[in-house]
Parts: C-alpha cells; sequence; structure tokens
DNA sequence: ATTCTTCTTGAACAATGTTCATTTTCATAC
DNA sequence: GTATGAAAATGAACATTGTTCAAGAAGAAT
C-alpha cells in the first residue's frame, strides 16, 4: 500500500479529469456545434483552469480529436453490434446503424467530418484509420452476397456504398439544406441499399 | 453626362471593387481553405481598410456566403450545361460534373458544405434553394427514364442518387480519408450510376 | 463655394487560442 | 514529520482575429 497505489491515485484524479473534460467537450459539440466550443468554457466548466485543458491536450485541436476518436470508436462498436447472421440483413442494419447514430449525434459527426486542423498540420492517422475501417464495414456481407466478383473489387464497391449512405445521411440530416424529408429517411435509405443491391444482381430480402 | 452618368461611375467603381474583394477571399479559400480566410488579409490584399470589408459585407460571414452563394451558382451552371438529349448520358455526364467540379474546387465546395454561421443565425434562404435546386436536377432525366413511377417518387429518388453521388465524391476527394483511390473514382462512380440505375430497373448504356 | 450625404479609414475593442513564470501539489527519502 | 525535488496547476499576459465607430475624406447637389 504505497507506491504503486500512491502514483495510480494520482494518475486515477488525473485520468478522472481528463474523462470530465472529454464529457463536457463532447456534450458542448453535440448540443451547441463545434464551433462554439471554446477553451475557456470547458476549463471553468470542468472548475479548472485553462492551463490545464492544455497540459492535458497540447492544444485545441487535441482536445477535439479526442472527442472525434471517441466519436469514431462509438460509430464503429454501434456498427460492430450489427448481427452478422444474414448479409442482406446485416447491410440494411449498418445503414440503420449509420443513421440511427448521425440522429442522435448529429453534431458529433459533424465535428469528425468537418473538423480542419489548424495551420497544416497532419490529420491524424489514427482517426483516419478508423474512419477507413469503419467504412469497410460494408465489405464482408457483401463478399458473402457476391461471392464470384473479385475481392479487391467488393472492397471498392463497399466503401462506395457506405460512402453513397453517408452522403445521403448528412445531407438529408442537415437541417438547413433539407434535401430529404427526415420521416422518409430512415425508409428510403433502405429502398436506397435494396436498389443498389438489386443493380449488383443480389435479389431483395424476403 | 453628368447625374446618371456620375452615379453609374461611382457605383461601378464601388461594384469593380466588391468584385475583387469577392475574388481575393475565393482566391484565398480555394488555394488555403476557409480556415485560412482572414480579414485583414483580404482588406490587404484587395488594398483597402478593414472597415470598407465590413461596409460591403456587413461582417464576415456575409463575404464568405458571398463567394459560397457564387460556387453553387458555377456549379448549377456547370451542371446545366450537361447536355440533355439522351437522359442516361446526362445522369452520368451529371455525376461527372460534379466531379469535375468537385476536383477543381475542392475547398470552395467544402466551403459550401461545411460552412457554419456565426451564433445560430440562419443559413440563408437563397443559398439553400440554389443547392436543393442542383441537387434536383437528376430528376428529369430520371423522369424520363422511369416514367411509370409516380412523379413524387422520382423527386425522391434523385435527390438521394444525388446525395449519394455526393458522398462518394467528397469523402473520396477527402485527401485525409481516402476512400477511394482517386485515379479510380471516376469510373467508380459511372459504375455506381450504372449500378444504382440497373436497381431501378434501367438497362445499362449501349 | 457650400452643404449635405455617403463612403472610408484605422484605432480601439472584444473574443479567444496560446504561452510560461510562478505557485502548488505530492510522492519519495530521510 | 520534514525536507526535497519533480510534476502539475494556475492565470496573467500575449497574439490573433472578428467587429465597432467616431472622425475624416470624397463626392454629389445646389
Amino acid at each position: 500500500m504505497n507506491i504503486v497505489q500512491e502514483e495510480s491515485r494520482r494518475d486515477q484524479k488525473k485520468l478522472q479529469r481528463r474523462a470530465l473534460l472529454i464529457e463536457i467537450a463532447r456534450r458542448s459539440i453535440s448540443t451547441k456545434g463545434l464551433k462554439s466550443l471554446k477553451v475557456r468554457d470547458v476549463a471553468e466548466a470542468a472548475g479548472c483552469s485553462i492551463g490545464s485543458v492544455y497540459n492535458e491536450f497540447g492544444d485545441f485541436d487535441g482536445l477535439i480529436l479526442t472527442v472525434n476518436r471517441e466519436t469514431v470508436h462509438a460509430l464503429t462498436t454501434r456498427l460492430k453490434a450489427v448481427p452478422a447472421d444474414d448479409p442482406l440483413r446485416q447491410l440494411h442494419g449498418l445503414a440503420d446503424a449509420y443513421l440511427g447514430f448521425a440522429t442522435e449525434h448529429a453534431n458529433l459527426l459533424r465535428s469528425l467530418f468537418e473538423h480542419r486542423m489548424e495551420d497544416d498540420r497532419p490529420f491524424p492517422e489514427d482517426i483516419l484509420t478508423m474512419v477507413m475501417d469503419a467504412f469497410a464495414l460494408m465489405q464482408t456481407p457483401l463478399l458473402r452476397l457476391l461471392p464470384d466478383r473479385d475481392p479487391g473489387d467488393v472492397a471498392l464497391l463497399s466503401r462506395m456504398m457506405f460512402s453513397a449512405v453517408h452522403g445521403i445521411i448528412s445531407l438529408g440530416l442537415e437541417e438547413r439544406m433539407v434535401a430529404v424529408p427526415p420521416e422518409m429517411l430512415r425508409e428510403r435509405l433502405a429502398q436506397f441499399v435494396d436498389t443498389h443491391l438489386a443493380g449488383l444482381g443480389v435479389s431483395r430480402r424476403t
């Protein structure tokens, strides 16, 4: 009951505040949009100084990127929770899960896709990888549905399909330029997936 | 050679500088991205004071929105220039024109879709309308290809299809999260359109 | 030439990201 | 328990950038 615990106690407190800061930032982004996120607001809400935010995340981008990282992670978790028993149902499930996530966390998803780095610093590799991995999740069910096609082809197809779904959803949810009436989005999205699959030679689900 | 001409000369000068300011802002956004656009830079580059920019556009958003407005306009012009003789070819032409515009003016298009208003001011109605009109341009050829479907249905279908194309392109061109290798994007996009049309029951083009 | 309107200017202000010298905290050693 | 040194926290000060506005300049009308 000495070194290790003392250290862990300190670390635990540090981690706890780090989590608090992230949670506050996420809540702010989620409710008021990325543009309204201010260092001072976060620091004040967390009951600490501005400098502490910088100690923890390096700079403001660091905080935003941390939130975005967790957003991709949450999204991925949700997408991976879609049952993989039936490939056709899985594809619909993936599209629907994305829609659900985008509906519930519109501003967080926007923060992920719209945030630009300060100056010309490179976009973090790990986030990039996570997003690409998420967008590749349609590959597995598509491969099962299209066993005769070239796997490399299917890999591209799946990312295209997911990108298309992303486009439909992100524009559809954009309250300012409502491309599709919200209440219809869900069923239209399913219809879109069906149509596209039909175009790929897959018969519709029963 | 008096009142009218004097007035018009003054107005002309004013319009000329307005155009200059817009051009400078557009060039800046186009080359360095929206985030790097600064009032002072624009004013200095145009050889006028900061205040003049405000006189002309009200605030910073005003300048950005003006550039964005012209971006939608240029996009629409380009899309409307696509030959409308053959509906199938037109659909491909629209997708390809959008890709071409997005490739040549990636940052301008991002500015249009990613810019958020200061505070919670509403998004300008006219830009919204122009974007929606642009996204409805697939409706006419689709109606010709699907004469038996409910027109309201086709209206939605066309906006979905355009949104899908938008998603594929905007993610595909995102150098940070390259979902699709750029050199393939063009042909893949055509393939996507074909596939989706096939799903809608339209036979591929010859 | 005078007056009146309009436009222009840029200093000053406000909001906000960032730095860093100072202070505080705290684990460790004795 | 106290001393010590490292690590963290602090917030005043700074830098950048959008915004305002009183004062001045320019131009049109008479």
